[in-house]
Formats: C-alpha cells, sequence, structure tokens
DNA sequence: ATGAAAGCGCTAACAT
DNA sequence: ATGTTAGCGCTTTCAT
C-alpha cells in the first residue's frame, strides 16, 4: 500500500508538498498538483487514517455503548447514532455490554485506550463512581435517565410526563384497574416511568394496587408473557397494561390472545418506544414514541462539543416524544 | 493521558521493560516489575491502542458492512458478529449501505483507508469489479449469496434448498396454489430462493404461474403487506405464500387479518430468516431458521485466517438452517 | 510555495 | 534482563 512518501517520491516532491494536495491546501504551484495528482492516481494512494489521528491527537472514533442490538429499540437507535455521526465523519464503534453492570464496566474500562474520542452510554447497571473510575476524562453522553445524578451530559426524554400519558390515556378509555410492566430494582428509566404511572393513577383518583405492578429484570418479549400470565392469575386481573416497553407489550399481546382475551375490549395495552414492529402487531400496539432521530443527533453533537470543550457545565437535553394511538386501545380492534 | 515514557521516567527504567510488563513479557527482574507496575498505578496509564497497531501494522478493527440495523436479521446478525469479533480482540466497526449501489461502493471506498484489518460485507448490489476496484487487497468475507461469482470467500446458507425445503412444507399441506413475495432485479440471495421456489414447484407437478412471483425492491414490512394485497386482488388469490424474509411475512399477516383472512386456514404463510418477532406473531411464524450464530462465527474466523495468510484459495462454507414450523402453517392457528 | 525534520506513542531490532 | 534507537505514516513547525 502506497505511502505520503511514495508518492512524493514518484512525483518528484515532498512529502509535505503532496500532504498539502490530499489535505486540500491552497497554495501549492498548479504544475507540482498536477503531478501529485497523478502520482496519487497511479499509486492508488489512500491516506492511513491511523497514522494522521495518531499525529493529530484524534482518532475518529465514537463508541456506542448498548445493552444488545437484538433489542429493536437499540437497533434502531443505533442506526440512527451511524447517520447522525457520520455527518460529523466520526467512525461508530458499537459495544454491546448486555445489560449487566459486569459488562458495563468491562466496556467502560476498555474505553480509556485512546482509540476514540468520546463515548454515547446506554447505561442500565452503571452507577455515579464507575464512570469516574473507570473512563476518567473521557467525553460521555448518558442516553436516558439514570438513578444516579451524574455530572455528564445526558439526553432523553421525559419519562415521567411520557408515562402519566400513557397511563392518563387508559384511564380516558375507562379503566380502572391499569395495570405496569417492567419495574426493576436500579434502573432509571423504569423508576421514571414507574413514578408517572402512580401519578397519573393518583391524579385519576384511581387507587394503587401494589399486585398491579410487575416487576421485569429484563425486557424481552418472553418476560412480557411471563408476567402477564401472573397478572392474569390475580382475582381480579388487570383491564389496562402499560408496559414500559414494546417487547414487553408483544409479550403481553400474545399471552392475552392466547387466553382467548379480547384486546382492547378486555384489556388495553400501551407500549414504550415505538418499535417498528408494533405497528404490524394484530392488534398494532398504542406507544409512547420517543423521537429517536432526535435523540441520536442530540447526542452525537453534544459529544462533539463536550470533546471540542471538556470544561463546559454537563447538559441535559429532552427531545420529544408523542403517545401514538393505535388497536390496541383504540376503538377499531383487532382482536 | 500517560505515556509509556512518563510511566518510565517515575519508575526510573527504560520504556522498553514497561513495554515489556505491559505486554505481559516474561523476562523482567521482579524489582522493577514492581516498580513498573506501581507507577502504572499511579499514571492511570492505559496504552494508546492507536500508536500500537500504527507499529504492529494491523489496526484491531474489523467492518461489518450491511445495509441497514432496523432490519432485525441484521441487528441480531451484528449482535453475533460483535461477539464472535470480541473473542479475536477486534473491535467491530458497523457501516450502514441502505442496500443501494450507491451506499456500498462509498462505504466499500472507505475502507481502503487503513483503519480496519479486513471485512465482513452482506452485499446487496454489489457487483463484482466493485470488490476489486474500491477495495483491493483488503481482505474481504462475503455474507449471502450474491449474483456474480467473486474469488472471496463467503458464508451463507444453501438458499436454494432452504427455500425447497419450505415450499414443499406447504405442499405437504396440501396447497396448490403458493406464491413468492421477495423476486428481485439483481439481489443473489432472492435469485437462489425463487429458484428453490420454482424447483420445489416442479417437483410437486404444481405449474408456475407468473401472477403469484410478487417482485419486492425493499423487505419491509410494508412492502410484505403491499405485496399482498395485490396477490389478493388477483381472480385466484393464493391459498399459500413463501416470503423471502419474515418482515415481508409480518407485512403478510397483517394484510390477511385486515381482509378477514385465517391463517393457515385460508392461506399459509411461511417467511425467512427467525426473527425473534415472528415466534410472538399472532399466528406465530413459520419460518426458515439459520443459524445465525454459525454465520457470525464463521465469517469472523474466515475473516481471521485471510487475514493471516492472504494466499490462500477462496473458501465457500455453507452453514445449517433448519425450518421451523409455528402457527402460520401449523394445525394450532391463531388465526 | 515547498523542503527538512521533529515527533505523535508505541514496538522491535539490536546492543549490552 | 534491559537500555537505545529506528521507524510505523502522518502532520506540523521551522526554514528557505
Amino acid at each position: 500500500m502506497a505511502t505520503l512518501k511514495d508518492v512524493a517520491a514518484l512525483a518528484g516532491v515532498s512529502v509535505k508538498t503532496v500532504s498539502n494536495v490530499v489535505n486540500g491546501y491552497a497554495f501549492v504551484r498548479p504544475e507540482n498538483r498536477r503531478r501529485v495528482e497523478e502520482a496519487l492516481l497511479t499509486t492508488g494512494y489512500r491516506p492511513n487514517l491511523g497514522a494522521r489521528n495518531l499525529r493529530r491527537g484524534r482518532t475518529g472514533f465514537l463508541a456506542l455503548v448498548l445493552p444488545e442490538l437484538v433489542v429493536p429499540y437499540f437497533a434502531e437507535l443505533a442506526g440512527l447514532v451511524l447517520q447522525a455521526a457520520q455527518a460529523h465523519e466520526w467512525n461508530v464503534l458499537i459495544e454491546q455490554t448486555r445489560g449487566t453492570r459486569e459488562g458495563e464496566r468491562a466496556t467502560l474500562a476498555s474505553l480509556g485506550t485512546h482509540l476514540i474520542d468520546g463515548a454515547i452510554v446506554s447505561p442500565e447497571a452503571l452507577e455515579a463512581r464507575d464512570f469516574g473510575e473507570l473512563a476518567p476524562g473521557i467525553p460521555v453522553v448518558v442516553l436516558g435517565e439514570h438513578s444516579v445524578d451524574l455530572p455528564l451530559d445526558r439526553v432523553g426524554i421525559d419519562n415521567v410526563r411520557a408515562a402519566e400519558e400513557a397511563v392518563r390515556h387508559l384511564v380516558s378509555l375507562g379503566r380502572t384497574r391499569i395495570a405496569a410492566i417492567g419495574a426493576h430494582p436500579y434502573r432509571g428509566t423504569a423508576a421514571q416511568r414507574l413514578r408517572g404511572y402512580r401519578s397519573a393513577l393518583a391524579a385519576a383518583g384511581l387507587p394503587l394496587r401494589d399486585e398491579l405492578v410487575a416487576t421485569a429484570l429484563n425486557y424481552h418479549r418472553r418476560d412480557g408473557a411471563a408476567a402477564m400470565a401472573e397478572l392474569l392469575a390475580l382475582p381480579e386481573p388487570p383491564d389496562a397494561v402499560f408496559c414500559f416497553n414494546d417487547l414487553l407489550a408483544v409479550g403481553v399481546l400474545r399471552t392475552a390472545a392466547e387466553r382467548g382475551l379480547r384486546v382492547p375490549e378486555d384489556v388495553a395495552v400501551v407500549g414504550f418506544d415505538n418499535n417498528e414492529e408494533g405497528g404490524y402487531n394484530r392488534p398494532s400496539l398504542t406507544t409512547v414514541a420517543p423521537d429517536k432521530a432526535a435523540i441520536a443527533h442530540t447526542a452525537v453533537d453534544l459529544l462533539r462539543r463536550r470533546v471540542e470543550t471538556a470544561d463546559r457545565p454537563p447538559e441535559r437535553v429532552q427531545t420529544p416524544f408523542r403517545l401514538e394511538v393505535r388497536e390496541s386501545t383504540g376503538p377499531a380492534s383487532g382482536g
């Protein structure tokens, strides 16, 4: 593979001149420029970005740290981050943590190693001190709410308000036994959504029943299905379910169908995330739809600014969301 | 950020010794090792991988080039590739091409720039010469079938046999008007699956009807829904549909439901890819299930061998698959 | 406008 | 067993 030196030798100029041409510098004598460009072509030169970055002190990489790509929300988000990063000439390195504290800590620790300019992290189990300990001085943008208050840039929607809106919607349908699936011992977003659920119930004058709040240690379809099975075993099963993500909701729909329940007549269901698959479910899924493109774009932009000037106060940006009402709570049923 | 030199100065030894300790070299005097380790700790040294790789002539990166992460098949595969790559101490750079030749060419061209050791490419529109032109000398492993015969390592399932098996299954249910959705002007996998579809029909003594073969330029849910709407508008609509991926099939199920058709009684549906979502559909989706973990693992391994010795003859590895029979063709209906 | 040379942080000869 | 040094490919002073 041809290097700058090879090209310089072939063109009969210095490395500097070739570098100037390659980097689009203005003042190069036309004759030299022509010869360099010819040499560039015949050698098929391509700059070694590693070397360039070593010299420049930036790597051109950004790490995207997330639980797992099989979760559609993260796959969709990752796709959008890739696009947003491209606009800033950043390559994206995706790291899966599997959502465990172990995995998250290990990944965070591996970031210290200079090959990234910064990281966008979607934490689940991480604690505040982990960041300082494992990735000191590394520009980080955090996605979503987190139980601990970190002095880091952060992007996400207002989960409390979003949950309130979802539950208020169920209340407006006349539902009174509204369950929640997705309570979690330490996930920040789960805590926020639970808070919104409770405050909406309280505002509607409905009682808070502990047996209607189901914990889910994971947010996969099977966990939703299992949780719904338990809720249906209650003496008085719910007439509506608010799920903390769409995957849980899909599991819920499945279990409901297997038990012969009609959705939304017997039980209305709301999800969270607006995965593409929800629109094709039967019934299609009512869900909280965060503006994922805005999240991706904002995160990348925040990271860029953080990289440029490290000593800014941390920012928290709230991105918009809306409630997408579909068949699982709507009048037209697919049940 | 501390460098090797800083550590050496602090420990009162040479950089070589520090390097030896960092890289786990055996022969370091215990006293020196102790001092180096101490200096390592107090400086919080982390190796600059960029510099290391520049020197070593490898980058530690592998590019995974795929159409888009919102397609569950690619998201699932990407997750598995990340895992497989980790075992070889490779970081993975994901590039989305959006499945266009433009996008694929642009991505391929950007690979030439030395920051990757090799690439795993899932092409859709690429032509043979693109590889030679745009990424000359770069170790590449191709995923899936491709219309053009390339002298490159390749991993995939036997799409012809897989399609045959799917269609044979529909035939065994007594279906006679079996449609196919997903014919495509240049995708290699589409051509193979179409071939399998045709040969299975021929083997069963069923006529090949052109009106039952639907082209899909994209393989998203909405494309399946649209194609199914057209098939149902035929004077004699199909009694079974073989879709070239699960997303198309999900769209088909949706359209069928909207028209009040029962699946599988009125129309049986088979997909391809075994996305997680298919198991939770109502009815759950019968599908061709490729062993994605095997694909990911094999691709990474093939790439490693290609990087190590460039002058091996290209290999083609076929990974296993099986037909996963569920409700959309099975006796127990969810329709 | 261009050349010479230093140096980014690291590893690998080569010495000792 | 460890120190010295060259050099990976590039950008960037500093000269000229």
